[in-house]
DNA sequence: TTGTAAGCGTTATCAC
DNA sequence: GTGATAACGCTTACAA
């Protein structure tokens, strides 16, 4: 049945079947087969079956570049994502990746490291493919990261951080208030010096925003924050260590520490150990991530999840919608600020 | 000096500046801007500088859409991975998507959650963008996927596992060989009784090669292989658990065990620490993987490290230098093994 | 419901 | 080294 493929390459062209030739074997026009695919309702079911029966035959493959430039809007969504390994941002990103593929578009993604300068460049290249959208990660982007995408005239969605004075649709949650969270489950469980060790890795400004909830809500609460802030040379795990030896040498020594995020509560989950000191009795431990081995630890660590796999299902429902022409009158679609769970487990 | 955008919406187009005027602002023909871009050493010095500064005036940004329709040939670049949040890939991905951004290309992602369907559905979309090369994983596809494949007439990399007999270029690992290591490692250090925890998700073909490598080991040295098949149902982490439980209470119990991946391994850790066995003295344990908390655990876990990194690095490269027209006729650069390093901690 | 013609923004080809 | 022209394969706009 199958037609037998042409030996001879053309000069041009990527010697695919195209529209053209399927339509020509069904004995319709062109526009009719791009129907069939783009509005199969507005075909006749007879066309819709002559079709289809070509299409299958010969294999056709659709070329989404040809129909990109003729419609100036492809079916594919740009992510610029801070790293795409961390534990953290992968699922939002499977997520969102997923979400999307089953609606036909496809996910273009790159990392930036926490670099305004290589997010920049990313979107620039992204604006290439005329993407449906984009997607970026929180609001510190650089003058020329602003200017591309409000020029770009596509919906843009600034995910993971929840800013709803900013005009991009927002999807995430505040990190201040996963602060004051994580300090009140503290405050509430009675523990009286309370530490706060931050990120070793720079840039990561949402993890300041954390602290910062923590150190308020200990304002309030009639005490003064303790801000340890480790070498930033070393690892998140090997900070933690560090971290918690140095402030279990202190005297009086803290009864709870709240980490910027899992890896370094890891670390100083290990150097309590070693050091001897039972969780949660001599000292309680909370982290913030809730990363795939939190329950996996001895003890398993108390941590705050963030809603990653709905950040990035959402974004690309939101982005969908958006798309689907429906505007986005409503500020419930606009702005999803989601929730953090705090993961109770045996650490604090 | 900036050009006031106009606030006319074209009817078609993206509504952005094109090759077209720039080329007419900075005097000269379009296909000067666009060897201008492509091939800027056939550009005399005076136009290069003439193009440059109408380029960055006007914020010229090339429509790869365009360009990829008239060269048959997008800077685009799919891969098909199992899926994007696990730790192994993850880093795979994270290393091909920086190489090739390094050098203008951009990555086209998709998971396929081990089914062949899904892979075959995402390496149909991908097709549709005609991308430089298509990446993707293993080597167990479907019938659908080998035509596509083979049809494409673009590079095709085939990662993670590694197969010589197989056409595509090859760049991975020999997972037998990981059985074998593991093992070889055990027996070296004395252990009698050696089980093999199978993985509890369906799909992971080369999951069995590894065991089939331990058990080729443990019968060249005489001794009946032991495989233990959690319930599918189960994560791995509670699969590792209940295989840990189940294989302790036989009689003679096993003095060391080997677990598919470190998922497995971590929950068999727990549950031997909650039992009250010391390790590696009462059982040793190694995994597969290392994972980014195999180093967290206590005691930590001894395992084998996959080269995630490397793999994800090479195949960019290797993409990079079949796109630069350099033909691989060296077998040397067609094949691509790389070498595990069994990572030896306290726990075996 | 179906078709015709023009155009999307770039690069291949060939000429100067 | 530089340019004119014709593709590339599809969809929009409009007509029947």
């Amino acid at each position: 049945m199958s037609k037998a493929p042409s030996p001879i390459r053309k000069r041009r062209g990527a010697g695919r079947v195209t529209l053209a030739e399927v339509a020509k074997l069904a004995g319709v026009s062109a526009i009719s087969v791009s129907r069939y695919f783009n509005q199969p309702e507005q075909v006749s079911a007879q066309l819709r079956e002559r079709i289809q029966a070509v299409v299958a035959d010969v294999g056709y493959v659709p070329n989404m570049v040809a129909g990109g430039l003729a419609s100036a809007r492809g079916k594919i969504v740009g992510m610029v994502i801070p790293n795409i390994s961390g534990p953290i941002f992968a699922q939002t990103i499977q997520a969102f990746s997923d979400t999307l593929s089953r609606h036909g578009y496809q996910l273009l993604l790159a990392s930036s490291y926490f670099s305004e300068e290589q997010e920049e460049s990313a979107v620039r290249a992204f604006l290439g493919w005329s993407p449906a959208a984009l997607v970026v990660t929180s609001h510190f982007h650089s003058a020329g990261t602003e200017k591309l995408l409000s020029e770009a005239d596509i919906p843009v969605v600034e995910i993971w951080d929840y800013r709803p004075e900013r005009a991009p649709l927002q999807i995430g949650f505040a990190h201040y208030q996963v602060g004051v969270q994580a300090c009140q489950y503290l405050l509430d469980k009675g523990y009286q010096r309370i530490a706060f060790v931050q990120n070793s890795a720079a840039g990561d400004y949402s993890a300041l925003e954390r602290r910062d909830g923590y150190a308020a809500t200990l304002r309030s609460a009639g005490r003064e924050p303790w801000v340890f802030v480790p070498a930033a040379s070393a690892s998140a795990f090997e900070a933690g260590k560090q971290a918690m030896d140095a402030l279990t040498r202190r005297s009086p020594r803290p009864d709870a520490i709240i980490f910027a995020n899992d890896n370094l509560a890891a670390g100083g989950l290990l150097a309590a150990q070693r050091a001897g000191l039972k969780m949660p009795e001599d000292i309680a431990v909370v982290g913030f991530g809730d990363y795939p081995f939190a329950e996996m630890l001895l003890p398993s660590l108390t941590t705050v999840r963030p809603p990653s796999r709905e950040i990035g299902e959402l974004a690309a429902l939101r982005v969908l919608q958006a798309l689907d022409s429906a505007p986005l009158e409503d500020e419930l679609q606009r702005l999803n600020l989601l929730h953090c769970e705090l993961i109770a487990r045996e650490s604090a």
